[in-house]
RNA sequence: GGCGCGGUAGCCAAGUGGUAAGGCAGAGGUCUGCAAAACCUUUAUCCGCGGGUUCGAUUCCCGCCCGCGCCUCCA
C-alpha cells in the first residue's frame, strides 16, 4: 500500500506523493512567541516531526517552512506590560521555543521565517489582492471581501449560502461590510508598534503572514500545509482565500490537522489548573523522551488524553525498548542465522512501515515493534535467536528510532566515566566469586546512586545509565 | 443550532463484516546469592445504548445518550 494521508479538504484518506515527485514542500504554522510552549502546542509540533521523519524515511527530500508569529495582539500586550520592545520580548521566547522543541527532539524545519521580516511580502500580496478587487479599506484598515471568493468555506466545510450576510455582525465590528470579512492590514493604533508602508501605517493581520511566506518560499501550490485543528477555521480558510484569490491556483494539496490534547479528559486551561508547559513537566522530573513518546504514541487525528499516569507509562515503555536494545548488543549468541527469525524481522518491518504509511498510525507501528520484541526476547531465551540475526534486529530498532527517537537517553550526565564503572563492575565480579555479597551489593548500591544500574546475566554483568 | 472528531479491559490505545493488536498497571509462576532484565500463564463471552441490514456486526445503516473541538485571531 502506498503512503496516504487524511486530507481535511476532501475529508478522505488520499494517496500522497509530492507534486514534483521528489521534494515535499511543507508549510506548518509555527508558534506565536509570547510564552513558553505548552504540551498542547508540542503535541501538534511532535506530530509534524513524525510526518517529517516519515517522509524522509520514504525517501523524499523535504522543504519544510515554519513561521514564527512575532507580532500579534498578545505579543503587543505582553511586551507593553513587560515594558519591552516587541522584538526584544519575542526573541526570548523564540529562543526558548527552540530549546524546548530540541529537548523533545523535534527536527528543525529547513527554513524558519519570522513574520516581521516579511512585511514587504505581505504588503505586496495585499496589493495584488487589491488589484484583483478583493479588498476594501475602512478606517485605515484593509479587509478581504469574502464575497469575492465563492469557494470560501471549502476547507472547514462550512456553508455560508444560507447565512444572511451581516446577520451575525458583531456590534463591535461594524467597520466590516460582511461579518465574514477579515482584516489583512490593521491601521496603526496609538502607542502600538507599526510599519510605514504603501498601505499606510499599521501592522499585518494574522492570516496574511502565512500566505505570504508560504508562497514566497514554496511556490503557489504547496504539497502539505499542517497545523492544529483549531486553525482550520478561520486561519487556514482565510489563507486559502488570500492565496487563491491572488494567484488563481490551488494553494495547498494536502491539509493535515492535528487533534487537540486533553489533560485528564478535560480541556487544558489555566483556569482548571491543568495547564502545563514542557518546562513544567521537566521540572517535575519527567524525561523529555517520555513526553515525546507519549505525544507521538497516539495517532495525530485522535484527541490525546494526557495524564501523568500515561507519562510514567511512557517512561517505562521506553525502558523496555532500551533494555531490549542493550540485550541485543551485549548478549553472546550462538553462531549461525535463523531463517525463521530473519523472516520475523522482515515481517515486523513491513508492519511498522505499513502502519506509518497509513496516515501515520503510530500506535499500530509501536504495536508491531513491541510484538516483535516479545517474540525475539522469547527466542533469545530459548537460544533460537542466532548471531546472524542480531544485525537485522538492530537495524529494525534503528528504523524505529529514526521516527520515534527515544532510545538514546537525554544528556549523559557528568557522573562516572565508563572506565570507572567498568572497574567497579570488575571489582564486584571478584567479590561475588569469593561470595563476598556484602561488598558486591555495596558496589551496586554505590553505582545506583550515580545513576548506573547493574544487571547480572548468564554471561556476566552488564550496566546501563538510568 | 451548524460543521467536525470520538466513546474498545483499571489506565492509555490499535483494529477488522467472521468473532478483540500493543504499552502501562495487577495476580500467579520460571530464572536468580540478592536484585534487575526476560519469559510463561492470567486480566474485555465483549467493543456507549436501542433498533435495522446480514448466515454472521465492535466493524455497515438509522435513532438516542455522553465527551471534546471549531463557528473571527486558540496548537
Amino acid at each position: 500500500m502506498p503512503l496516504r494521508f487524511y486530507n481535511t479538504l476532501s475529508q478522505k484518506v488520499e494517496e500522497f506523493a509530492p507534486l514534483d515527485g521528489h521534494t515535499v514542500r511543507v508549510y506548518t504554522c509555527g508558534p506565536t512567541v509570547w510564552n513558553f510552549v505548552h504540551i498542547g502546542n508540542l503535541r501538534t509540533f511532535t506530530s509534524q516531526d513524525i510526518l517529517r521523519r516519515w517522509l524522509q524515511y520514504r525517501g523524499y527530500k523535504l522543504m519544510h517552512v515554519m513561521n514564527i508569529t512575532d507580532v500579534d495582539d498578545r505579543i503587543i500586550q505582553q511586551a507593553a506590560a513587560a515594558g519591552q520592545p516587541i522584538g526584544e520580548y519575542t526573541a526570548r521566547f523564540t529562543q526558548a521555543f527552540f530549546e524546548d522543541t530540541g529537548k523533545v527532539r523535534l527536527q528543525q524545519p529547513e527554513l524558519v521565517c519570522k513574520a516581521t521580516d516579511h512585511i514587504d511580502d505581505m504588503v505586496r500580496l495585499i496589493g495584488q489582492l487589491g488589484e484583483n478587487g478583493c479588498t476594501y479599506e475602512s478606517d485605515g484598515s484593509v479587509y478581504f471581501r469574502i464575497a469575492k471568493f465563492p469557494a470560501y468555506g471549502k476547507l472547514s466545510h462550512t456553508h455560508f449560502a444560507g447565512m444572511k450576510a451581516g446577520a451575525r455582525v458583531d456590534s463591535d465590528r461594524y467597520d466590516k461590510d460582511d461579518a465574514r470579512d477579515f482584516v489583512l492590514w490593521k491601521a496603526k493604533k496609538e502607542g502600538e508598534h507599526y510599519w510605514d508602508t504603501p498601505l499606510g501605517q499599521g501592522r499585518p493581520g494574522w492570516h496574511i503572514e502565512c500566505s505570504a511566506m508560504a508562497m514566497r518560499y514554496l511556490g503557489e501550490t504547496l504539497d502539505i500545509h499542517a497545523g492544529g485543528v483549531d486553525l482550520v477555521f478561520p486561519h487556514h480558510e482565510n489563507e486559502i482565500a488570500q492565496s487563491e484569490a491572488s494567484t488563481g491556483k490551488p494553494f495547498v494539496r494536502f491539509w493535515m490537522h492535528t487533534e487537540h490534547l486533553m489533560v485528564e479528559s478535560q480541556t487544558m486551561s489555566k483556569s482548571l489548573g491543568n495547564f502545563y508547559t514542557l518546562r513544567d513537566l521537566l521540572e517535575k522530573g519527567y524525561a523529555p523522551e517520555a513526553v515525546r513518546y507519549l505525544l507521538a504514541s497516539v495517532p495525530y487525528r485522535k484527541q490525546l488524553n494526557f495524564t501523568f499516569d500515561g507519562l510514567r507509562s511512557a517512561a517505562t515503555a521506553i525502558e523496555r525498548l532500551r533494555n531490549y536494545e542493550l540485550r541485543l548488543k551485549t548478549s553472546k549468541l550462538p553462531e549461525g542465522m535463523s531463517a525463521g527469525i530473519q523472516e520475523r524481522t522482515r515481517k515486523a518491518q513491513a508492519q511498522f512501515e505499513a502502519a506509518l504509511d497509513d496516515d501515520l498510525n503510530t500506535a499500530e507501528a509501536l504495536g508491531a515493534v513491541f510484538e516483535y520484541i516479545r517474540d525475539t526476547n522469547t527466542a533469545l531465551d530459548g537460544g533460537e535467536f542466532l548471531a546472524g540475526n542480531r544485525e537485522g534486529a538492530l537495524d529494525l530498532l534503528e528504523r524505529f528510532d529514526s521516527i520515534f527517537d527515544v532510545l538514546r537517553p537525554a544528556v549523559s550526565e557528568h557522573g562516572l566515566q565508563d572506565g570507572e564503572i567498568e572497574a567497579l563492575v570488575e571489582e564486584r565480579a571478584q567479590a561475588k566469586k569469593t561470595r563476598n555479597f556484602a561488598r558486591a551489593d555495596d558496589i551496586r548500591r554505590k553505582l545506583l546512586d550515580q545513576g548506573v544500574v547493574l544487571e547480572d546475566t548468564r554471561e556476566g554483568t552488564r550496566w546501563k545509565r538510568k
